[in-house]
DNA sequence: AGCGTATGCATTTTT
DNA sequence: TGCATACGCT
């Protein structure tokens, strides 16, 4: 993001966006045009200027990173004026916090779980056992696909068509049963729920209208049809909201994101102020024009053109490589060359691929050259077991009806719980429904079972009590250091695993509960507070602020949205990758082409680009074509052969190129 | 039979 | 990289 401006260096859409008031606007922001700054200022205006309460305004991101940036950049333009009482959250926490201060009207209670989508998944796993993991996927997908949809079992079974479709809405209803048992909730409820209770509590609706006066959404384009009902019931009638979006960066629609939002809400709102933000501060033009080009062939909701006086810049270069093993040497040669050139920083390059297996060989490369570098995405610090280990006794301790959280934590480490004892101890609580923590304490259970099995069932037990007891008075690190202790997790993952293994994994446990004790001092929170919101708190954000080393960046396009760099390497540019194959076939290579669009316009001096003739996948060669969106960025572009030292042999990558032009121009719906 | 390694294979993944 | 499947070893 580019660094906080004064407030006379604004354009004057941006001016206009930050002091319209009257009613409800739509920012249409275009990739680097300064969004972010407008959302800040208009905060910062509203407080300063309007007098307003912060209390009263709410902006709500789609990432903590996002939401942590605008908190920044809010302070620095408030410093010494409070921002006391001010929101600035994701949707989904924002969802947390309306449930957990209206939980009861829900039939919640105030401390309930929150559930990833692996503990979803085993939910789904042992509702229709004896089928396979990818069913089980699928039923997960179309289930949360419903959520977003605000369909309920009901409907969903009315309307399945495919035999999947009708076992997937029977899951549903079971599933949503067995969640309310535990008192938990997954994510894609975190939106659901607040929003189907304010269409049936009046009153609450009411009451939030009216703490949350003025609202500004960032990214709008990505909120799905779940996300947009609970903003209009948040908004009310007075609809005084800013919504800031660009669908030419609407990229999430396989997720249940539905540009469909953009469009009605000039329906929903025929007052509604539209403001177009095309002034571009990142890129050059020639990047620009590119950008603009392909994105042109695109179905247009709302007429936008960026523009920028950055200047002409650098040549686009597109490259040529043989396969891919040779694409990866050639940009990370071609990534040295230019650095040693420039004298610039590792930081200073990206490399942006569509999905994930394609960083492989780069990696490759680039560890050869002992060129430092960091990747984006990968299994997040919450996913990985030994945290979810210790957050299974954290969940345990706010909530007992939390029976995922009760095995994980009884299982490990191993304290002579067995699976014998759980199956029947899972019996009797289903027999009674009640959760298994209760039923461990039962005279009826006790008589099902042998001595030797009950007493550790009942150790651990009053264990978990006498730490709820400390964790609801003492500071949390203690209480959670002292847990530790008690269960020996250290000594059993020395036992368990590798050294090398479990040196890193015990890291990362005191990384956390060193992380959580800090926490817990700053905000005067209890463990059982923090266990409240950490199922929503990516620690990548802090790995970030941590890594300002110098290292390039590998990156799927998706998750660089939102990101600049100097120089970009779009990688692996071909038809079957970019777009990719299966958006051909299900129609939505528009969305493939705003991944171009996103990707294209990261860059703000040079862009380089490459495909392979051909491709090895498993042990074959497959021959590849270049992707159509080459051919639509128009013809200022130099593209060149792979040979990494070579100058490009100008006479056959002209005729490569008008070959490349014949071959799309007739293929192209 | 069961476990452990080898090999093959991938859409994208904010919460 | 990470997961799933298959094969081979014990």
């Amino acid at each position: 993001m580019s660094s906080p401006v004064p407030l006379h260096s604004l354009n004057p859409p941006q001016r206009e966006a930050i002091y319209y008031l009257d009613g409800p606007l739509l920012v249409l922001a275009g990739a680097g045009s300064g969004k972010t700054r407008v959302i800040t200022q208009k905060i910062a205006y509203l407080i300063q200027e309007c007098g307003m309460n912060p209390a009263n305004i709410a902006a709500i991101t789609f990432t903590n990173k996002a939401a942590r940036e605008m908190q920044e950049r809010v302070g620095q333009l408030l410093q010494g004026g409070s921002t006391a009482g001010l929101t600035i959250c994701t949707f989904h926490s924002l969802g947390v916090r309306i449930l957990r201060e209206e939980a009861k009207a829900l039939g919640y209670k105030p401390k309930f779980s929150i559930f990833d989508s692996t503990d979803c998944y085993s939910i789904f796993a042992d509702l229709s056992a004896s089928v396979d993991k990818a069913t089980i996927r699928s039923i997960q997908w179309l289930v949360s696909g419903w959520k977003n949809a605000m369909k309920s079992p009901d409907q969903a079974a009315a309307e399945a068509k495919s035999e999947i479709e009708v076992l997937a809405a029977k899951a549903y209803r079971d599933y949503a049963a067995t969640l309310k048992a535990y008192q938990a909730v997954d994510f894609d409820d975190l939106i659901l729920l607040p929003m189907q209770l304010f269409q049936e509590h009046p009153k609450i609706r009411d009451k939030w209208q009216n703490r949350l006066r003025y609202l500004l959404v960032d990214e709008y384009q990505d909120t799905n049809a779940c996300q947009y009902q609970l903003l209009k019931l948040l908004t009310g009638p007075r609809a005084m909201f800013t919504a800031v979006g660009d669908d030419d960066q609407a990229i999430y629609g396989w997720r249940g994101a539905d540009v469909e939002n953009l469009r009605g809400l000039p329906r929903d709102y025929p007052n509604l102020k539209l403001i177009m933000l095309e002034q571009n501060y990142r890129s050059t033009a020639r990047i620009l024009q590119a950008a603009n080009n392909v994105i042109g062939n695109n179905e247009k909701l709302f007429e936008k053109k960026l523009w920028s006086d950055l200047g002409h810049g650098e040549a686009i270069r597109g490259t040529v490589c043989r396969d891919n093993e040779h694409e990866a040497e050639s940009v990370v040669m071609k990534l040295l060359a230019d650095k040693f050139e420039k004298r610039s920083k590792f930081s200073d390059y990206a490399i942006l691929y569509r999905s994930n297996h394609q960083a492989r060989l780069f990696e490759t490369h680039l560890r050869n050259n002992r060129v430092p570098y960091v990747m984006s995405g990968g299994t997040s610090f919450f996913e990985k077991s030994e945290i979810k280990d210790v957050i299974a006794y954290l969940r345990l301790l706010a909530n007992q009806d939390d029976d995922p959280a009760f095995i994980r934590a009884v299982t490990t480490p191993k304290r002579g719980v067995g699976g014998t004892t759980l199956e029947a101890l899972g019996t009797y609580a289903g027999e009674r429904h009640i959760s298994l923590f209760a039923a461990a304490f039962e005279e009826g259970f006790a008589q099902r079972v042998s001595h030797r099995q009950l007493e550790p069932l009942l150790q651990f037990c009053e264990f978990i009590n006498r730490v709820e007891q400390r964790a609801l008075r003492e500071p949390a690190g203690e209480v959670l250091n002292d847990m530790l202790t008690a269960i020996g997790y250290e000594a059993w993952l020395y036992d368990h695993e590798e050294t090398r293994a479990a040196d890193s994994k015990w890291g990362n446990v005191r990384e956390f509960s060193q992380w959580l004790a800090g926490k817990g001092e700053k905000d005067e929170k209890t463990l059982i507070d923090l266990t409240q919101t950490i199922a929503l708190i990516n620690m990548l954000d802090k790995q970030n602020e941590d890594s300002e080393f110098d290292a390039v960046q590998l990156s799927t396009l998706h998750a660089a949205k939102g990101l600049e760099y100097k120089n970009v390497f779009l990688v692996g540019v071909e038809e079957g990758i970019l777009p990719h194959s299966s958006s051909v076939e299900s129609g939505t290579v528009e969305e493939e082409r705003r991944l171009m669009y996103v990707g294209i316009t990261r860059a703000r001096q040079h862009l380089h680009l490459s495909w392979c003739e051909k491709r090895k996948q498993g042990k074959e060669m497959y021959p590849c074509e270049p992707s159509r969106f080459i051919a639509e960025m128009g013809n200022d572009l130099r593209i060149s052969g792979g040979k990494a030292a070579a100058e490009p042999d100008k006479a056959t990558s002209k005729a490569r190129f008008a070959n490349l032009r014949n071959m799309l121009g007739s293929g192209e719906s």
